[in-house]
RNA sequence: GGAAGCUUGGCAGAGCGGUUGAAUGCAACAGUCUUGAAAACUGUCGAGGGUGCAAGCCCUCCGUGAGUUCGAAUCUCACAGCUUCCGCCA
């Protein structure tokens, strides 16, 4: 959530910057809004501060035994009035923190202006797609004539479509990608190995803000009256695990990875990427997450992104890094990085990670704090990136690095993970 | 699923319905002493919000939500979480 005190004191430029990420704010709603909270707050204090000092004297005088049923019957009268304003007080917050809610983050001033994904600019190219002298196939038909180790078909029947059953070799391949990226972030990049619930409560939802405005691309359960949400990335419980704390400086930068399903409804998406495994109801991901100073967080984007692009140099993979337009960057993000990976198939680079600095967004609704140098609690700056999408890896390792024969060559990193195994090909 | 107990500040732990936002201890921070550190001593020290140029003043918060009362950490109800015992279970 935006810091509301951003809005009073300097709103046009608020609104100028949030106008980049397609978003105009209405300044007649908020400013009568706002005033009407203030009326109501100062009045609604003030009778509250009334009735503390009556009721106080009325202990006194009694501890005095002296008589109190004059000063009684006055504060007596305030009851109705006080409800009444409390109640109305309290709905206009709520439509005020609602409004908030919906507002999405500052775009930092490097982000280029954009409209979509056609204005984001390519930072840096990592390798060249390689050039194949036989005709090429694509993930799909590589796993299915390796003896339909990639079983969309089953996936289909025993849950429905965006689903994907792995077999064998390729389900192996599959758990060699988390485990390898795993490993690598952290005994390389010095994070932390974190298992974390796969539902989360509403609460921690809307601490990391996806919440209120993105409900519709959650799965949600019920659980005693209570919902519960399936977790879209392991970014909702790894930031979560410091809501509502106050660290101390120390503790800071905390570095936290975990391999995760993730839940999407994909709601929205009818017809996109509907061959193969590139858009799924569920998937694999191995997510970083970074506690860290404010002052240190736009470094540490670089850095993380870093993180991610090593997992795709050591799978050998060509890919590209490109900032995100301020269009295109997300909801929470004050600026994103994304890493595409090279499909032959598709003849074009696809997102594969995703690297986000949210600032103080996230931590404004966790209530996410440390204790500054001044010994004043100042929030943190949340950061999270994807190091990488485990079923996109498969798929762009299957295709980059299929042969002519329809085998698929294991790139030198996972064969530690697959038993030194070389080449995956039909039975 | 059944039964009992518990839930207070960063932690531990007091708290007869009435100047209690909360004793005390630890931790933390600042200072004195010391070549430096430790110890000792002195002082500061919960969070969120409103208002104000500011100093300050005010409001809210003792698991969550309702209720009783002029007044609730303290009483009532519901729910949640934790601990222990029984049942079931991977």
């Amino acid at each position: 959530m935006l810091d509301i005190n951003l809005l009073r004191n300097d709103f046009d430029n608020v609104s100028a910057n949030l106008l980049n990420k397609k978003v105009k704010l209405d300044k007649d709603y908020f400013i009568s809004l706002e005033a009407k909270r203030k009326s109501l707050q100062i009045k609604t204090e003030e009778l509250q501060a009334k009735r503390n000092s009556v009721s106080k004297q009325i202990g006194i005088l009694k501890s005095k035994g002296e008589d109190v049923s004059l000063v009684m019957t006055e504060v007596s009268k305030l009851g109705d009035e006080l409800k009444n304003l409390e109640l109305e007080l309290n709905q206009v917050q709520n439509e005020l923190t609602n409004w908030m809610y919906n507002l999405p983050n500052i775009l930092h001033e490097s982000v280029p202006n954009g409209m979509n994904e056609n204005d984001n600019v390519e930072v840096r190219r990592y390798g060249t797609p390689r050039t194949f002298d036989f005709t090429i196939c694509d993930h799909v038909d590589l796993g299915y004539s390796i003896n339909k180790e990639l079983d969309f078909e089953s996936a289909a029947k025993i849950s429905g479509s965006r689903f994907v059953v792995l077999k064998n070799q390729i389900a192996k391949l599959h758990r060699a990608l988390a485990q390898f990226m795993l490993d690598t972030h952290i005994n390389n990049h010095g994070y932390t190995e974190v298992y974390v619930p796969y539902m989360v409560n509403r609460a921690s939802v809307y601490g990391t803000c996806q919440l209120p405005k993105f409900e519709e691309d959650l799965f949600k359960l019920k659980h005693n009256d209570e919902d519960m949400y399936l977790i879209p990335t392991a970014e909702v419980p790894l930031t979560n695990l410091v809501a509502n704390s106050i660290l101390h400086m120390d503790e800071l930068p905390l570095k936290f990875v975990a391999h995760s399903p993730c839940f999407r409804s994909e709601a929205g998406s009818y017809g996109r990427d509907t061959r193969g495994m590139i858009r799924m109801h569920q998937f694999d991901k191995v997510e970083m997450v970074q506690i860290v100073k404010p002052e240190q967080s736009f470094q540490v984007l670089e850095e993380m992104t870093n993180h991610a692009e090593n997992i795709l140099k050591m799978l050998e993979l060509p890919y590209r890094v490109v900032l995100l337009c301020s269009g295109d960057t997300s909801f929470s993000s004050a600026k994103t990085y994304d890493l595409e990976v090279w499909i032959p198939s598709q003849n074009t680079y696809r997102e594969i990670s995703s690297c986000s600095n949210m600032t103080d967004f996230q931590s404004r609704s966790m209530q996410a704090r440390y204790k500054n140098t001044l010994g004043k609690n100042e929030l943190v700056h949340t950061l999270n990136g994807s190091g990488l999408a485990v079923g996109r890896t498969l798929v762009a390792v299957l295709e980059n690095y299929q042969n002519t024969d329809g085998s698929i060559t294991i790139p030198l990193a996972l064969r530690p993970y697959m038993n030194n195994q070389t080449v995956i090909r039909k039975l």
